[in-house]
DNA sequence: CCAGATCACTGGTCCAACCAGTAGACCAGA
DNA sequence: TCTGGTCTACTGGTTGGACCAGTGATCTGG
């Protein structure tokens, strides 16, 4: 019973609901593109809700560039796939339209790109106290006992990338790397499941801490390449086999 | 006179104005992260605005990931480092915080690794209907008469990479492409300038196209990373010369 | 045929009230 | 002493209804 994980209670509010119903409509391709979104009147009057509820999840839609908002004249859905940002990654899983295999092959992707050319620029760029904080990092993991198990490796592995995308000093790498993960950690099963090969891989993650830290560019985009390499062709593979 | 371009006129509403003030102060930390803020009537007494307007603005900041509402307990302030998504990176500009030849530097980079990446799929896996029209894109262009301006061969430079990107089956790419774009077009004049060697090489644009039709993933990783590289590398000039 | 007024729509803002969840203070009973 | 309940003063969530402010089609007079 102790070992029973409770998942938090989902609380979804009306404006949420309502949000969530015109995204996946959006997304899902059922409104297309150009098309003009009924009346906040009439849709608060659909789905049963106050306009002001209405109003609050076409500001989040708005946010996310899915529709566009004009005063007095008609809102207008756009096409997500121009106009939306990285964030949606892990909004698209809840609507299909995309398969969520190949939507893990593109995150993983993304995550191989971004990670080589963080790891290569935070070799040159790390400053000597974020190297520090770098360096102790994968020994407490060696040295714990009793052995940490799969969930909590996967936890230090994230905090690992996240100092090595800080250190790269680039701000797109970190704010993507935050839709990446966010996308990843909805699909928690599959995510750990194919990203266990580089997680356990402790060893090739202490030359990765050794060669961003003794700023060797070269070395750090090789192994991380060798280490991100892994789910990318583990993904690739998953793909094949549900086609 | 009728060269004279006119910027549509801004028409900011009260939620908008809310948003921004908000924003402004999450990202230039005038608000520390995991500091509350302060409550919807007071907020909304502070700004001589009403409460709806200020819910409205707080579902965007709830949206692009700054705030955590929780229902009965106070709002509370995120790390944007840690949880905002790329998306963020176009508003970035307006709040400093981050220098703008940084930011630059940052966008480009990420264009660099993500272009060569996207290049290469693009040539692994473009469809023969895609390739047709992809062949037909810089003909079009380089038998112009009279020649284009910088603008025009800008646009059509834009729309050729969202082909490649689009092309390359990888849906992250894609959405985090319209975020990078949109971040470039914030500061239209210094990305059009930093840009100018990319966009007027016609000639290295067309051997990328036929790098991709003709499924040469090296060629096209190859003419990519020349293309994306001197844009950096202005950038990181740009950088160098500001500190 | 066309400029210009009209008007029915759209979203934007406000007020005022009440519902619902939270968290701390407080007060039993074990 | 500690546990659990209850009370209460907050927080955000939702509602209704009114009115302001742009937009665009339509109608009208020249």
């Amino acid at each position: 019973m102790s070992q029973v994980v409770f998942a938090p209670v989902a609380r979804a509010s009306v404006s949420d609901d309502v949000y969530r119903q015109l995204r996946d409509a959006i997304v899902g391709g059922t409104v297309e593109p150009g098309a003009s979104l009924a009346g906040e009147r009439v849709l608060a009057e659909q789905f049963g809700v106050n306009r002001h509820a209405v109003r609050e999840a076409i500001r989040r839609l708005e946010q996310a560039r899915l529709v566009e908002v004009s005063h007095g004249g008609a809102t207008r859905v756009l096409d997500w796939r121009t106009h939306a940002g990285l964030e949606l990654l892990g909004e698209l899983g809840a609507s299909v339209e995309v398969a969520p295999a190949e939507m893990i092959r593109s995150v993983v992707e993304m995550r191989l790109a971004i990670g080589v050319d963080a790891a290569r620029l935070a070799a040159r760029r790390i400053s000597t106290s974020a190297a520090g904080s770098l360096a102790g990092h994968v020994e407490v993991l060696s040295r714990r006992e009793p052995a940490p198990d799969l969930a909590e490796l996967g936890i230090a592995y994230d905090a690992l990338w996240r100092m090595i995308v800080a250190a790269s000093g680039n701000i797109a790498y970190q704010l993507a790397d935050n839709s990446l993960v966010e996308a990843l950690q909805r699909v928690p099963d599959l995510a750990l499941q194919l990203s266990e090969p580089e997680i356990t891989d402790l060893a090739a993650q202490h030359e990765l801490i050794v060669a961003i830290t003794s700023h060797d560019e070269a070395m750090a985009a090789e192994v991380a390449e060798l280490l991100l390499k892994r789910m990318v062709e583990a993904a690739a593979a998953l793909v094949d086999t549900r086609n």
